[in-house]
DNA sequence: ACAGAGATTAGAATGTGTTCTAGTTTGCCA
DNA sequence: TGGCAAACTAGAACACATTCTAATCTCTGT
């Protein structure tokens, strides 16, 4: 079966967190008990697990809710649809960077630099897993709802470039710059896992575009 | 129903053409009688009309080949998976642009202007059938196959900054150069049809950073 | 301790991409 | 003209995401 019966479609929007429906959803903002904590996480972690051997198309929503221990029905009162597991996952990786940017920021001279060190932090770090990133970046990148690969690798970006600053304070060029950054870094990413780039085409061309774009940022 | 049910996958990729299968392939690059041809043509346009009307979901494969006047089967031997098909319809719409862009070639007096015109235009055309546009821009960003808005829209912007360069002749700076560029579009094209963007904030951002990528291309 | 609300479960059902089967039609060539 | 290979067709079959159902469990307030 040459085929992948995968499905990636977005993930059940509702973009401003409004629409506080009925029940209590346990995906929501709203409090969570213990063992709701737990059991989300043991489900994004067999998801997580899924995924870093076989991509989208291992972590199949049966699978995930048994490896989890937990019926379909609980799984998708949880998670509605498998993009929203596979954007929880992707949270988690970026949490990763970013205490990874905490303990160890880059130190680079130019604003420029200290951005490519962070893309290419990412980058390995993506790396280990490539299925799993190839999942991740792939699932991300069609989602509707905020794009933590985007906005968030903007705000670190402008955090690291311009010491600091946040993406409330930048100014809209500012944004623009680190935001068209991201946007190639994304995918030149893709690109790699296509097997269509190097690690060290990918390191050039970022180290290309990242002079360009933030050079007096 | 709030769901979206459609599976967009990686078109079955045979990244060279080669492995030439027993049959004769018609989607392949050998000979193809007219009523082929005809065929062929039948169902990407029955593909791109129900794409445009209601996106990838309202394309299905079923109706796609009801639409053409072609068995499933017959449809699926034209187009291994959906995404081939997707791809297809994608090839028609940049194949639209190219010749819009020899008829009428950009005339500002920069590359970098002459770069954000042809972005501009491309995604003027785009806008005008949103759905479409949704469609073909997520499946090409997933698919597995030669990007045709990565690759064809970088050697297009080479071709009108530097003046009829070809990607062939490009130094690898102006490759890595307008290949950003290219993936800042496709990126922006994106978020506006997530519609977390609008058109001027994509023309500024365009502007804003082809003059920096492009500025002495 | 008990009632009621919400959470959970097992499993059936549905929808759509993809594959498979068996038979029919078409085009070509000896 | 007879026959064969490839193309085509209708439709069944299969896989997997998602939804639905009915029953059971768990907690919380009284």
């Amino acid at each position: 079966m040459r085929t992948s019966h995968a499905s990636i479609a977005a993930p059940s929007s509702d973009p401003e967190g409004t629409m506080e429906t009925h029940s209590t959803p346990p995906g929501g903002h709203s409090v969570r008990t213990r063992s709701q904590h737990q059991r989300r996480k043991r489900i994004v972690q067999a998801a997580a697990a899924l995924a870093s051997r076989g991509g989208v198309e291992a972590m199949q929503m049966r699978t995930v809710a048994e490896r989890a221990g937990v019926a379909l029905g609980t799984l998708y009162r949880y998670f509605p649809s498998k993009m929203d597991l596979v954007v929880a996952v992707v949270g988690e990786e970026l949490d990763l960077l970013e205490s990874s940017i905490e303990r160890r920021p880059p130190s680079a001279a130019t604003p420029s630099s200290r951005a490519v060190d962070v893309l290419m932090r990412a980058t390995r770090g993506l790396m280990r897993e490539p299925e799993l990133a190839d999942a991740l970046i792939r699932s991300l990148i069609m989602a509707e709802v905020q794009t933590p690969f985007g906005d968030r690798m903007t705000g670190l970006l402008l955090r690291v470039s311009a010491d600091g600053l946040t993406i409330d304070q930048a100014t809209e060029e500012q944004l623009d710059l680190a935001g068209s950054l991201a946007s190639v870094w994304v995918q030149e990413l893709l690109e790699m896992l296509r097997g269509r780039r190097t690690y060290d085409q990918i390191q050039r061309r970022i180290e290309t575009a990242s002079a360009r774009l933030l050079a007096d940022v």
